[in-house]
DNA sequence: CAGAATCGTTGTCTGTATCCACGATATCCG
DNA sequence: CGGATATCGTGGATACAGACAACGATTCTG
């Protein structure tokens, strides 16, 4: 009959989700995110890292860990590749030698303000489809959800209005 | 030294993305579902492959592959899983003994009407914080992406009254 | 000062997805 | 009709990230 359903699509009521939405294309999101920094040499994490340190200034790693939600033995590797790069450097804290202070290079800064861009294109092709209104609709309506599920979501209401 | 902005906060700049969210929850999802599924012996690739399955009656497993993007030696362990709880058949096609013919059982309509219960429980958490017309506007900004990416989100036309 | 706790680090381990090779069957083409 | 080639489902091997446990160094507690 019609060769316009070709077997190959979604069962209806699987589309009918927003929850099954949700997961594929917040999977389609960070895959595609993944291999763009990948291509660059790095990871998304890296990104999370430094835009974490441009905010508070100074963090140990078990913050860091903390506030990513990721394992510290993952962070470690994720700092050496920082550090390699001279992006971050690790300092023991002279009060606590036990915790590495991390902090922002010159050099991540700026490697910072490319990875903004970078994210910037990521995210304005994947949105293409929806208007600035229809953006800023769908931005508050997952962060509502976020905030619900994690207070780490919370917007400490010093927000730098960005963008 | 500020109670207020406990470190263990997500950057700003990362919570004012619509991408950065979409991702997280999108990963939360997810992980909910399975680990639910999980817990009934299940994973949620279970229910896709049945949702599937009862849309279009007759599929071979190289379509539900297809349809579903799963790799076919994957699918095979699912479809095991399945047939062995008596939740789906698996008849070689007498036209193309190459092909399995995989078809629901009336056990499987049984299970995929307890799946599709408690979808709708963790959905329906998890979209708490929205009201009706909430869920349906995010539904409708995450459907248009969808379909942009990926013709297989397009709705038949048989689904809802529209068209 | 002794014991317990914390921090960063290393190594291991498990589960998952991806990729490849195989037997069976079907199609194509001489 | 027959041999080469392609497709389907299957099983096995591989690669890989994420979770977990053990360790030295340091600090805190009593």
């Amino acid at each position: 009959m019609n060769a316009e359903i070709p077997t190959n699509c979604f069962p209806a009521e699987l589309v009918a989700s927003p929850g099954f939405l949700l997961g594929r294309l917040g999977m389609s999101f960070k895959t595609e995110t993944m291999e763009e920094f990948e291509q660059a040499g790095f990871s998304g994490y890296h990104y999370s890292i430094l835009a974490l340190l441009d905010e508070g200034s100074r963090k140990t790693q078990s913050a860091i860990a903390d506030a990513l939600k990721y394992d510290p033995s993952q962070l470690v590797a994720l700092l050496d590749g920082l550090e390699e790069r001279g992006l971050v450097e690790r300092r023991r804290d002279p009060d606590d030698r036990r915790r590495q202070m991390v902090t922002l290079t010159p050099a991540g800064r700026q490697q910072l303000a490319s990875f903004r861009k970078l994210v910037r294109k990521i995210e304005d092709e994947f949105l293409a489809p929806l208007d600035e209104d229809e953006r800023a609709a769908l931005h508050d309506l997952l962060l509502r959800i976020a905030v619900e599920r994690d207070a780490r979501f919370a917007i400490p209401a010093a927000a730098p209005s960005a963008s």
